[in-house]
DNA sequence: GCACACAATATTGTTAGCAACATTATGAGT
DNA sequence: ACTCATAATGTTGCTAACAATATTGTGTGC
């Protein structure tokens, strides 16, 4: 009983804490999530920890077998091939509606963003760098006004980098950063069609 | 103890039973859902119920509030309008890859299902015409062969019944019939764009 | 040395009971 | 009669222990 916070409140740490891992590459496809370990490691009881993982594999991250235990989603090529063709949908449309919707302050952000973004790259912190990358595609889609886009992307984002991690080289650098550059400042000047482009070329790979 | 199926299957049962609730209108928007009442009423373990609350909350369907309990949720204005915006978004592309991938046996289900519905309204079951005419999107999001697509479709059409209890005048017909038929016959002929401007008609309220 | 059966261990699934919080009911004071 | 404080009730959140299943380890026969 050292910590009595509000457990909703630690339950979406820990949810946050592991897409995080994801996104950062920490944890691979097929890696086993014990829950012993898991309650031990965030010091939580093992109740929250099968929560956590219930929402994991509701969204698709993780996927759970019958008195085996919940393991981290490989996605197949098919699949991987399905959440491509589904970006490739609704980026254009994000892009299309921050274009419509930005404000002064909301480019800032995206500046800001891109700064980090080239910091860490800088830094040759390859961790930061793709987690930096696939924030900025979830900043994007916070800022596009329809919050149930928001939610896939955020689904979406984390099983990207899974796919990553299987089907590609290792040590690629996850999006070349000029990319991103590329679409802030198409965004910046309100050219949308430029912006869209730039946005399925970079999600070609 | 009555029945001690495994756990993992009748949790997805509960979980479809209140989604089918939901589609039939039979649990309206801010209806709260206790959780012993639901544990008595399914006969199962409060945990249980417990988790299922859960996996709804994630998708959306209710709203849980710290120690208040779980309640249906009721989409505010801007919810609904995101939630049309997102299905004319998903549903065209859907009627697009249903027609370049359906095979004899789709249409031949297609068709079942327009039938299933046809008869329901001659006998004048609401409740069934309702579910129904979810059924035939989500059968037609099934046919799209993208289960990301497929998964946010299995979301937005509980959240449009919903929206439809909460702003519709009550006793109109979910859907007007030979709309569907309509969709269904423009894709048997390979017909792309007139199906998509069915649907976006379709989705015009 | 290998394959199989069987025991030991570890992990997941479930239940019952307790603690914390919110809601409702009761009653005293004005 | 109305308001506020306080007690009673009910509901949710949590923990710890138990049951069921899978995994690993050990030994025996061939």
């Amino acid at each position: 009983m050292e910590q009595s916070e509000a457990s909703k409140t630690d339950i979406e740490h820990i949810y946050e804490r592991i897409i995080n891992a994801i996104m950062e590459h920490r944890l691979s496809p097929g890696s086993k999530l014990g829950e012993v370990r898991m309650a031990e490691a965030f010091g939580v009881s093992r109740t929250k920890v099968r929560q956590v993982l219930m929402m994991l594999a509701k969204t698709g991250l993780v996927e759970q077998f019958p008195n085996r235990g919940a393991f981290i989603a490989s996605p197949s090529v098919s699949q991987t091939l399905e959440i491509f063709a589904t970006r490739r949908l609704l980026e254009p449309v994000i892009v299309s509606n921050v274009i419509a919707r930005a404000e002064r302050q909301d480019l800032k952000r995206l500046h800001q963003q891109i700064a980090k973004e080239k910091d860490a790259r800088k830094q040759r912190n390859r961790q930061a760098i793709i987690r930096l990358s696939g924030d900025f595609h979830m900043l994007l889609a916070s800022m596009a006004g329809n919050r149930y886009i928001e939610k896939m992307m955020g689904e979406l984002c984390p099983l990207t980098c899974l796919t990553i991690s299987l089907y590609d080289a290792p040590h690629t650098p996850a999006c070349p950063e000029d990319e991103h550059d590329q679409i802030v400042a198409a965004i910046a000047r309100r050219d949308e069609s430029a912006a869209i482009e730039l946005m399925l070329h970079h999600l070609h790979h």
